[in-house]
DNA sequence: TTAGGGATGGTTGAGCTGAAGGACTTCCGT
DNA sequence: ACGGAAGTCCTTCAGCTCAACCATCCCTAA
């Protein structure tokens, strides 16, 4: 179970200040594949995870839903909504059993008058993660399914999460279905192992070869 | 052309604080189709624009590039390299000519220590960035390429841009044939008229109708 | 304890189709 | 009158949907 103090948006924080920041958070735990909050739901405060993944979810009108990120231990749910009094912009399932801290916008505030460099590392971590998304909202146009889950692969490989083979198309952006055959078809070919849910990548080389093409590595050619 | 103050994330500065973020601010002039910053390139810090419409692209390897976003007076670019001292992450290009701020990092981070307000509406901002991004990639999941086209065109008919096929193909991340054919078809049909590269909408009911079914309104039924 | 019976998740094959791509022509601004 | 943008037509194929089937796991009742 982690602590505040290896939370990486409170990294410059010293122990009397984090004591101080303790006190805003309450503690909640969930078992294995509960809703901490819903898409569309008011939201009162942002959630810190101490321990267990959990999955940010959007779902469509059609059965289709889009997992926009996996997060676990260190790291933060919700904090979007802090300024804007809004509502959240989609939902968060646990994967496993799961505790969370929860912080009150307006005791979050309080800190923050008090202890304002925090937010700037907040805005560092949005910033990456804005990034991340373009970079995952411009992958969607340049690649096909086969590079999106390889890229997922080598991206959830080291992370060693688990999840369904659904889960798996949720977050490429492809079918179930054509999840399953890729996976399938990299196993026969020797490139992935998979016992039920564990991915073993057996030779990183060949997935790299998929995904390469389309790496943000920029060709100095192309540039105008 | 806007000033200081009309830009949303300084909305809460006063006359003397504004003055003292000017003196920051170093003014630069674009022609049309000028590249503001490179992507890949190193930053230095951020961009405000005064005047004129620039849009923010991401490239591949291939011919295929993706607009992210098009932003014009009062928004700002390049703020998501403020705190990770890294390079840009998209390529800037003016769609007609510009005038922008530029202000070093250094400099702002000194105003920022003596206004640190400034940085929560950044944080909002920014917040809200992340979302429409997340919105998008989910949109890209769930819907056809004719929904994302009727649902751009909505988009852009407030804001009035006025962009080549091209352009409105790598915002929807369609090819620029699909593009045209679906315009082509929409002005057919009476729902907007197209005099060169101007849009109009006509009848934005039946846009609604074509982008409805996928709207971010949560069927209840849907919830679990 | 074991056998049935759901429920959930995974797998496979076949066919369909949306949208991309290639090759050309036409339009329009400079 | 030239070059780039816009438009058209046709072909092709990646990936989705449909449908059927199998494998597990868990619950309940005999």
């Amino acid at each position: 179970m982690v602590e505040l103090k290896d939370f990486r948006i409170f990294s410059d924080l010293k122990g009397k200040e984090l004591d101080k920041l303790q006190e805003a958070v309450r503690k909640i735990n969930y078992g294995r594949g509960e809703i901490i909050f819903q898409e569309g739901a008011p939201a009162f405060g942002f959630y810190l995870i101490f321990e267990g993944m959990v999955k940010l979810v959007k779902r469509s009108m059609r059965a289709k839903s889009q997992i926009l990120k996996i997060v676990g231990p260190g790291e933060t749910i919700g904090e979007t909504t802090l300024f804007d009094k809004g509502s959240h912009n989609a939902y968060a399932k646990t994967l496993e059993p799961v505790t969370v801290g929860f912080i009150e916008r307006g005791d979050f505030f309080y800190f923050l008058e008090r202890h304002p460099k925090t937010i700037f590392r907040m805005y560092e971590k949005l910033s990456q993660e804005l990034k991340a998304f373009q970079n995952k909202l411009a992958e969607r146009s340049y690649s096909s399914s086969k590079e999106r889950l390889a890229r997922l692969i080598l991206h959830l490989g080291k992370s060693g999460v688990e999840l369904s083979r659904a889960e798996l198309a949720e977050m490429a952006g492809v079918s179930s279905k054509t999840a399953i055959r890729t996976l399938s078809e990299l196993e026969s070919r020797g490139i992935i192992a998979i016992e039920s849910r564990r991915i073993k990548i057996l030779r990183e080389e060949y997935l790299q070869k998929i995904v390469e093409p389309f790496s943000t590595t920029l060709n100095p050619s192309l540039i105008i």
